[in-house]
DNA sequence: ACTATAGTTGACGTATACGTCAATCGAGGA
DNA sequence: TCCTCGATTGACGTATACGTCAACTATAGT
């Protein structure tokens, strides 16, 4: 373990509070070590934070957070029946997340439209000043 | 207004519960008309609903997603003012989308990662039991 | 007129995701 | 050794997003 972060230091990279991050802890998305009480976070778990967060974002729950973080950090590659409920859990996700693609593309498209509107608004607005002020 | 839904309808159609309906109604999301007491559901409310669960799906708040749902549905163009604070709106939410879309994408690309090497592990272990059996 | 079948309004309960506060602990410096 | 500063563990509080139940009501059919 190269350089520890202490709990102050990884909240403040990821603008979370200290009770986050123990929260965080609490329901398996990481677990750092401890030197005495003291929580030592590696790059490990920065990285999983980071991928949480990620998750959190797309607008996963904590728990599907840990599931799919689990999938990227697997501990043994595991037999051939863990692997197909790996592939299956992985597609699962998958279809979940083209969805929000799907979403996401209606979204900015219709917000392009919603902002085309307004600019041409604005241009009407814009072009009556100018005739008036003339 | 064509052919109103009922609540029962509409629930049915988006697997809601008519509660679920009901506290969208009250967060603004929704303002169905009536008749007496009883709820009638116009093709706006319709849409505004599905504009309202696209939002949940990527993540938004159900205030949120009555933010953006009202960038969509203006009721008067309005003026110059409201026009540039809606423009304003939009870049922000726009920026919001744009890094869900950056998150979206880096998890799909990892994904795929995981499944290529989770394929691969399944392809040497039916080597090896295929090795075996003959 | 009577009943069954939605629909309505509270009111309280619950899961998730933390915030906040109090009490305590533990290592380092004057 | 004392004190302080950061960290820790409860424990309770809060916002969001509903679920659940009870008590009515309204309306349609017989």
């Amino acid at each position: 373990m190269e350089r520890p972060y202490s709990i102050q230091q990884l909240s403040r990279e990821f603008d979370l509070t200290p009770r986050a991050l123990r929260f965080y802890e609490d329901k398996g998305l990481i677990a750092p070590a401890r030197r005495g009480t003291t929580r030592l976070y590696s790059d490990r778990d920065r990285t999983r934070l980071r991928l949480a967060l990620r998750g959190k974002r797309l607008g996963f729950s904590l728990e599907e957070c840990r599931e799919i973080i689990d999938l990227y950090d697997p501990g043994q590659p595991g037999g051939a029946r863990q692997l197909l409920r790996l592939c299956d859990k992985i597609r699962e996700h998958r279809a979940q997340l083209l969805q929000k693609l799907r979403d996401l593309e209606a979204t900015l498209g219709t917000m392009g439209d919603v902002e085309a509107r307004c600019l041409a608004e604005l241009l009407k607005i814009d072009l009556n000043v100018r005739k008036l002020s003339q």
